[in-house]
RNA sequence: GGCGCAUUCGUCUAGCGGCCUAGGACACCUCCCUCUCAAGGAGGAGAUCGGGGGUUCGAAUCCCCCAUGCGCUACCA
């Protein structure tokens, strides 16, 4: 039954930090594995040497991680078809290489960089197609003698065929065909002696036993390459299913590393690690990331992993490319935040917080919680709402604590009332309530246009928590201090209505 | 330039020949609730399915052409 079993690798190459789109390729593998009870192998293709980064790796496996991507084989987990990294089987590499050339399926290339810079010049000079034009193709045996004691280390290419077609069945596209023609011959194994991604993807696929193929699109060229190195090495191709890519939000372009910044200048997380820095929950983004190229029904989006994995398949994976969408990935955020329990979330804010220098311990996080849960679409928008539990709020403009239908006058009574009627009252929210009405109907306002100075003189903004609630935590003391603040500050702006 | 992939409301999508005078979600607007803001509830506006030809009794759905967008065209992946 072992060859039955679904097998499927996500391929990261260490050359920068995971991205939306890899993280999105990655899940579709980990969901298409997860459904069919099959294996998910992180695989790390690190046969680029001018562009390796040493952080990208660890920052791969912390995103995986973060999100809930977990592999069953790969670095750090093991398993029976190592190892994962494709700088330690170097050897095969070249066994296939070698072999390829051996079967006079591939050939080594003695072209300097030079040469075939100056090809594609001239190539783009013609309005030619560029393309390695096969010079050492055909090149005698003699003339490979020359280059050999001239010390030259070639490239080994492969010998792709020079007429008829290459056609491949992609689950989620249907046939595609190309005209072999089109086809240059691509390097397989490089002169530092490590492979292009061609050939150790495909000795790795087969040697991995990997069942389906799911990466981005832009692979889609690539693959009839494959194919002719898997049917001249008599291997069976496993299945493939080209992802869509993403886009950036203007749906002009894909969404890469590169940073994209909203109109007014905003910038966009593109990187696992800044959507979790920006204060993305893990299972918000896990749900979005599904949704981008696939989706369950005409109505159902909020899914949990257990509902996304039963319900994945290939055939359902949109073909389109998809624009990335940040005001739904913050409205599904906020569902989720929503959804936590309030100690949770609380833990969560917690580091938040604490990153931004305030310091709260959690039973005190765990009663403001409840005011600001609805209200935060990421956990870091906490860390404004809640920053007059932290600090008296002063320099505010003294205009912002008169209401919209009130006058400078008006406002100092309530101010004085309401400081008058806290000193005794009881600091609950319900008892604050009860106060702060009764003191708004004694002044004869509306609860409203009392409580927005109040408001202003807690929080420092007309937009704060619900009040009561914000009143309790914070305590008579403090909140005696800011209304006191507040009535000078007014009267000092207004000094015509001092007293 | 060549080759490839794609094309349904602003955005993400449902749709796989008749259930579509195209459904849902985000965003937007209005109203309700209401101590502000949110959240929640009720509505609204928004696509003749890129364009043009076919096939068919009937097409968003099948075929062809064009346009546009994106991708690939490296000793990068």
């Amino acid at each position: 039954m072992a060859s039955n079993t679904v097998r499927v690798r996500f391929a990261p190459s260490p050359t920068g930090y995971l991205h939306a789109g890899g993280a999105r390729t990655a899940l579709f593998n980990f969901l298409f594995a997860r459904h069919h009870g099959g294996s998910f192998i992180l695989r790390i293709e690190d046969t680029d040497r001018t562009r390796y980064e040493p952080d990208a790796l660890a920052d791969i496996m912390d995103s995986l991680r973060w999100l809930g991507i977990l592999w069953d084989e790969g670095p750090e987990v093991g398993g029976p078809y190592g190892p994962y990294f494709q700088s330690e089987r170097l050897h095969l590499y070249k066994h296939y290489a070698e072999e390829l050339v051996r079967m006079g399926a591939a050939y080594r290339c003695y072209c300097s960089p030079e040469r075939l810079e100056a090809m594609r010049q001239e190539q783009a000079a013609r309005g030619e197609p560029p393309g390695y034009d096969r010079h050492c193709r055909y090149l005698t045996a003699k003339q490979i003698a020359d280059y050999e004691a001239q010390g030259i280390v070639p490239v080994i290419r492969l010998m792709s065929p020079l007429e008829g077609e290459t056609s491949f069945h992609d689950v989620i596209r249907g046939t595609i065909t190309v005209d072999n023609r089109t086809l240059d011959d691509m390097v397989l194994l490089k002169s530092d002696g490590y492979p292009t991604y061609h050939l150790a993807n495909v000795v790795d696929d087969h040697l991995m036993e990997i069942t389906h193929i799911m990466r981005a699109d832009e692979w889609i060229p690539s693959t009839p390459r494959h194919q002719i190195l898997y049917k001249t090495l008599g291997w069976t191709p496993p299945i493939y299913a080209h992802l869509p890519v993403i886009l950036d939000p203007s749906g002009k372009g894909k969404m890469s590393k590169r940073k994209k910044r909203t109109p007014d200048g905003r910038e966009f997380p593109v990187l696992i690690r800044e959507f979790r820095a920006a204060g993305y929950l893990p299972e918000a983004m896990f749900n979005f990331l599904a949704l981008v190229g696939w989706s369950y029904d005409d109505k159902t989006e909020i899914l949990t992993p257990e509902q996304i994995i039963a319900r994945f398949d290939l055939p359902a994976v949109n073909a389109a490319p998809a624009a990335f969408s940040y005001d739904k990935l913050d409205w599904m955020n906020g569902v989720y935040i929503r959804a936590l329990p309030a100690a949770d979330l609380a833990c969560r804010i917690q580091p938040v917080l604490a990153q931004a220098g305030r310091d709260v311990d959690l039973p005190t996080l765990e009663r403001i919680v409840p005011l600001i849960q609805e209200r935060i679409k990421t956990l870091n928008d906490a860390v404004e709402m809640t920053d007059f539990f932290f600090a008296d709020p002063q320099g505010y403009d003294p205009r912002l604590l008169i209401g919209k239908k009130m006058t400078p006058e008006a406002t100092l009574e309530a101010l004085r009332r309401a400081l008058d009627v806290l000193q005794t009252a009881d600091f609950t929210e319900a008892g604050l309530e009860e106060s702060l009405r009764a003191a708004a109907e004694s002044l004869g306002m509306k609860p409203g246009d009392f409580f927005t100075p109040v408001r202003v003189a807690v929080t420092g903004k007309t937009v704060s928590p619900p009040l009561f609630g914000t009143l309790a935590i914070l305590g008579r003391d403090r909140v005696l201090r800011r209304l006191g603040y507040a009535l000078r500050l007014l009267s000092q702006a207004n000094p015509t209505t001092s007293n």
